[in-house]
DNA sequence: ATAGTAATGATAATAGTAATCATTATCATA
DNA sequence: TATGATAATGATTACTATTATCATTACTAT
């Protein structure tokens, strides 16, 4: 089963790649009326499905009860913020560590989805001046 | 505000700390009314969010479209399974690599969420063994 | 034992995602 | 370039996990 190139499937993923936000399907869909006014939401699902089953785009289950959708699919792990929810990319544990689990798991690893959860400098900042006010 | 100790939530948190699967809260749900035949549904998810809140329990947003929960609060990850969906507990990627992400991104790190995803030794097994029949 | 209040059960509401189906667009082939 | 097979689409409905509501009940400090 070939995979065909659509305008929607076009845009969604050179939409994914541009931009470094992990945008949801919703948002995806706001932004792709712009271009593709008549398209519908349901194809903005279908298409995120089948681009992550192709392994071009990485699905984010991040706690926030909606799914984020992620173009860039280098190994690498997300942080986020729990006050403003900012999710920003940073490093993976290594290889060392996924020899580690294979080695001890007996499991054949296929990828990994890895999430901090933090408070962002700002937000951090921002607490810290309110004890203060205290 | 303090907490009640009831019995829905007692049962609860027991039946998490026992079981080292992972259950969701209509599964647990399921267990709870053998004890407790008229607990409610809603009684469930109020007190998994509170536990939770509360620091005694963690909530797993894995990609299956609904909420697992974790009895066990030590620092570890999980592994599932893509084929059979088992999850089993693994180690973390060590207080260092916590310390590495802190440094770079300047964040105040609080928890982490961590999956990988492999094939279980049992699915690997049988799957070499459909390809060698091929 | 009682008063104050948090927790509960039953139910309705919400929201994100998936399924359905008739119509349209894509693309290998001629 | 025209055509035919079929994958993809838009519009809509259905589904399912979770959250909100509200009158009633159970817990606990006093």
């Amino acid at each position: 089963m070939r995979m065909k190139i659509t305008k929607a499937r076009r845009l969604i993923l050179e939409e994914l790649r541009k931009c470094r936000s992990h945008p949801t399907a919703d948002e995806l869909f706001r932004r792709l009326r712009l271009q593709l006014p008549r398209v519908s939401l349901a194809t903005i699902y279908r298409n995120l499905e089948l681009l992550e089953r192709r392994g071009l785009i990485r699905r984010l289950d991040l706690g926030s009860g909606r799914r984020h959708y992620d173009g860039n699919i280098a190994d690498h792990a997300h942080i986020r913020c729990i006050e403003c929810g900012a999710v920003a990319d940073i490093c993976s544990p290594g290889r060392r560590w996924w020899h580690e689990i294979q080695q001890e798991s007996g499991y054949s690893l296929i990828g990994s989805q890895i999430e901090v959860i933090g408070l962002c400098p700002r937000c951090l900042k921002r607490k810290k001046g309110n004890e203060r006010r205290r």
